[in-house]
DNA sequence: TTAATTATTGTAATTTGGACAATAATTTAA
DNA sequence: TTAAATTATTGTCCAAATTACAATAATTAA
C-alpha cells in the first residue's frame, strides 16, 4: 500500500473548520440561521455558518467566534454535533469539519452580515434549500442530535423567550417532535422541571392570556448536584 | 488579531487522527483494549489505539483500519464519538483527533501486536491507569456516549454472542450502568424488542439450561421503518 | 351581558414499573 | 433412583405514571 511510503510531515496538510448550525424558534417553527455565500466555491449558494479553525485556537473557540461574528452573541454555550470527512467534501482540499450547535432568542440580537456572508437568513426546517458543500446532510444530522438533546438537557429554554407560556414550551417540543401532545399530560409531564411562575400575564392575545413562566436554573442545579433530579423529556 | 494575516494555505498544516475505543466485555466487566507506546511521545504510557488519517481516507475508513491492524477484524460497525481538538494536545504539532468505538466479542478473535503497539491488553475501566495525551479524558466522554448509544440503539448485540441467553443480557446492562435489575421486570422491559427464540440451550453449566435468543434484526428495521418501534432500554 | 376562545385543573381508566413469590427444568450428590 | 441445590421462567399484587377526555376559569369581543 502507497500509503505506508508518505512522511510524517505529509499528515500536517490539512485543514479543519466548525461549522455552526445556530437554532432559533419563531411563528411556532424551528429555524436555522443560514448565509448565502459571497465567495467561491458554492458562491451565492446557502449554507451554514463555519469558518476555518486557525492553527492555534481551540474547537469551541472558533465555534464561539464564528457566533460572535455572525450574532454579536458572546456567552452562549455550544455543543458539539458530530464530525464530516469525507475525502473530497471541500472542493479546495482536504477539510475535515466538525459541527457544532446552538439554541438562540431570535429576538434578543440582530444578525450582521460579514466578510464571508453576503445575506443571512433564518430558514425553517421543514423548508429547507439545497445547500452548499454536505450541508444539509451536516444539518439533519445536527438537528437529530438537537433531538436527543432536548430530550436529556433542558436546552429548551435557551430558545424560549426568557418568559414563556406553558404552550410555547409545549409547542416547541410538538415542533422538533412533529407531533402533537394533549395539554394536560403534558402540563404533567413537566410538574418536575423548576419553574418560576410570574404574575404577569401574556399581553394582546384575544382570549383569555395565559400565565407566564421561567425556567429555575438554580433550583435546577441544585436539584442536580442533589442527585435529586434528571430531566427527561 | 493577527490571525487575520495567515495566509489560506497556512491553514492546511494539521493533521487528524481517529482514536478507536475498543470496548470488550468479559468476566463481567467492561474493558477496552489499550496499546503500550512503543514510540515517542509518551513511549511505555498505555494508551488508546489510533492513528493519523491519510490525507485521501475516510474518517470510518481510517478508523476501521486501526480496528483491523490491531484485531483482524473486518465488518464491525464503528461509532463516532466526540473530537478532541485543544491546540496543545500533541506535542508535536496540531492533531485533532475524532474517536470512535466499537463493541466487540472479545472471544472471537486474537489481538495482535502491530509497529505502533508493543504490547496490547483488555484493562477494566474500573481499574484505569494513567494514559497517554488526554486519553483519560477521551475514555471517559466515550463510555458515557457508549451509555447514551445503549440506551437508544440496540448496539448491545454487537458486543453479545451472536445467541445469548437472556441473563448475559441484563449482565451487559447492569455492568455498563453498573446497577443490578430484577430479572422479571427486565425481562417485561424487554418484551418489545424482536428476539428469535431458539430450540437450543446453553451447554455445560451445572444447572438449568437458560434458552438461547438472538436479535432479529430485519424485524427490529422493518418496525423502524413503518414507524412502530423506537428502541428504549 | 353573553358568546367565543383559550387556559387551567380534574378524574377515571389504562398501562407500566417494581418488589417479590411461585413454579419449572436441570445437575449433582446421596 | 431420588432428593437437594441451583438457576430459569412466569405470575401476581400494588404503586406510579400515562392517556383520554371532561369540567371549570378567565379573558376578549360584540
Amino acid at each position: 500500500m502507497s500509503m505506508y511510503r508518505i512522511d510524517f510531515n505529509d499528515f500536517f496538510t490539512s485543514a479543519f473548520s466548525v461549522d455552526c448550525i445556530l437554532f432559533g424558534y419563531s411563528e411556532g417553527e424551528i429555524k436555522a440561521l443560514l448565509i448565502k455565500r459571497a465567495m467561491q466555491p458554492f458562491e451565492n449558494l446557502w449554507a451554514i455558518p463555519g469558518d476555518l479553525i486557525y492553527p492555534d485556537e481551540d474547537l469551541e473557540q472558533a465555534a464561539e467566534r464564528v457566533l460572535f461574528e455572525l450574532t454579536g452573541l458572546n456567552n452562549i454555550a455550544m455543543h458539539q454535533s458530530q464530525t464530516f470527512g469525507k475525502p473530497n467534501r471541500h472542493p479546495q482540499g482536504r477539510v475535515i469539519t466538525i459541527s457544532y450547535f446552538a439554541l438562540l432568542r431570535i429576538e434578543d440580537f440582530e444578525v450582521k452580515a460579514s466578510s464571508w456572508a453576503g445575506d443571512v437568513q433564518w430558514v425553517s426546517l421543514k423548508n429547507m434549500p439545497d445547500l452548499a458543500f454536505d450541508h444539509n446532510h451536516i444539518l439533519s444530522s445536527t438537528y437529530e442530535m438537537l433531538k436527543l438533546k432536548l430530550q436529556n438537557e433542558p436546552i429548551c429554554f435557551d430558545i424560549l423567550p426568557e418568559r414563556f407560556t406553558l404552550n410555547e414550551f409545549q409547542q416547541l417540543y410538538e415542533f422538533a417532535f412533529d407531533q402533537a401532545f394533549d395539554k394536560a399530560n403534558f402540563r404533567k409531564k413537566i410538574k418536575n422541571i423548576p419553574l418560576i411562575a410570574h404574575d404577569e400575564k401574556q399581553q394582546n392575545v384575544k382570549h383569555r392570556p395565559a400565565k407566564l413562566f421561567s425556567f429555575d436554573k438554580l433550583s435546577y442545579v441544585e436539584g442536580l448536584e442533589q442527585n435529586r433530579y434528571t430531566f427527561k423529556m
